[in-house]
DNA sequence: CGACGTTTTGAATTGGTTCAAACTAAGTGG
DNA sequence: CCACTTAGTTTGAACCAATTCAAAACGTCG
């Protein structure tokens, strides 16, 4: 027996959509280049970099980051396992942002000239692979109403509501417990808030028990008050079958 | 002389990126329905809807919403004549956002079965369409660095820049100047601010000599001074020519 | 002219920032 | 195995950008 191949997240998680073909998993099986280790805190992708292959995300976490002039930081994506993080670039060549290693990661690349011939010889897993860049889409805009409308409260809230469905979806956690190796400065800047302020609003919900968090171990002890506080509502994550 | 088609203006667009043939044009053409009219501020897509096609701006300003349980509204992007504004459902079925008329809009549908069909015959096409949703996530990252780290001066700047590059790469807008259809509330829900306070800052782009902005007319007086403030780089906006 | 949508102004309030420092945990090397 | 370092978390107090609520002014259209 072989091991399963490094893409097994991401077919599982084409799986929950729709139906899979043996052709199509060899073929995005094929797609992955040899795996590549990146440290905690280092760039997989520089912003304007011109990649001719896009990243997959073995393991770990990373994040996709804007840096401002004035040496601020927005982090606009969390991305885990199962994770194409510039699947984008095969169509947007120069990079408009960066990918950080939250943690220590595994990638593997898909080179851009497979990715191509793909689109060319398999229409049904080209909108498969185009449905993953189109819930990126729909996780920016989701960050963007917790954003311009939410507190802060409420926006960490609906991080960790977030995090744990999609981790959950991936059969990488269960129970409400998951692993989560981002520090409050990260928090911060995912969340468009001072990293000070970030803690104090942690404490505050560890206060009213809707979550503990301790040692990068986040345990949701409240998911109805935790949801509702994050105003969370997981469609737009699209974790339903409904084929392409 | 046959008019125009409809779709012109998206071809305008995909030209500025990469070599359109003949049949690709025809293609893409034969996409469209018939018209139809939609007064300012109804509502052209609901929440939650699950259509059978996407729909195609012809002319007009139109703007994807997301209302929040305490009231809110978010928008997420502005769309302008040659954008669909939901070409994601096609992949993503069910509607996480709502798109609403800002001013009267002319649209027109492209049944998802001619698209999927589309799909499966033009590859080269099929990359160019995924590129417009993959455009349209790189807006929305944009608008979360500028929710996430720029104060409200700076962020009514930075989309002052965005809409009339974007104008301007659709022939909509010359000279530093077009006519924009938004309230100082649409503005505010785009911005995630009060619209007191956009007022106010608005005020002070205008004394400080940065534009002028009555009846619905916008005028940049100092396109530097504002792009420097809003902190504006067009390269997400993805205007260069790149073939896919 | 009257009405309604929109913009403008004022004054009090607040959620989040800023800056500075103390505390805790986890290595690392002597 | 303990001193030292470094990264990350927690606390305090002053401050400020933006909000809130209320009302007035403007514009335009029937």
């Amino acid at each position: 027996m072989s091991p399963p191949p490094l893409i097994t997240p991401l077919i599982e998680k084409m799986v929950r959509r729709d139906v899979i073909t043996p052709i199509e998993r060899q073929a995005l099986a094929a797609l992955l280049g040899p795996t590549r280790r990146v440290a905690a805190g280092k760039a997989l992708v520089e912003p304007g970099d011109r990649p001719h292959f896009s990243t997959f995300v073995v393991s770990g976490f990373c994040a996709r980051f804007t840096l401002t002039p004035t040496g601020g930081r927005q982090l606009t994506e969390i991305n885990i396992a199962g994770d194409f993080v510039d699947l984008h670039s095969l169509l947007m060549r120069q990079m408009d942002h960066g990918v950080v290693a939250l943690a220590d990661c595994v990638v593997a690349p898909a080179a851009h000239e497979d990715l191509r011939r793909l689109t060319e010889q398999h229409a049904h897993l080209t909108r498969l692979l185009w449905l993953e860049t189109v819930v990126d889409a729909a996780i920016h805009r989701q960050w963007l109403v917790t954003l311009g409308q939410q507190n802060a409260a409420s926006r960490l809230a609906h991080l960790v509501c977030e995090l744990y469905l999609r981790l959950e979806a991936a059969a990488i956690a269960q129970d409400f417990k998951f692993g989560l190796p981002m520090t409050q400065v990260d928090l911060a800047d995912v969340l468009g808030l001072t990293q000070v302020h970030v803690n104090r609003v942690l404490m505050e919900l560890r206060r009213q028990g809707l979550l503990e968090w301790k040692a990068g171990q986040v345990t949701i002890n409240d998911w109805d008050a935790l949801a509702k506080l994050g105003q969370f509502d997981p469609a737009y994550l699209r974790l339903q079958n409904d084929p392409v």
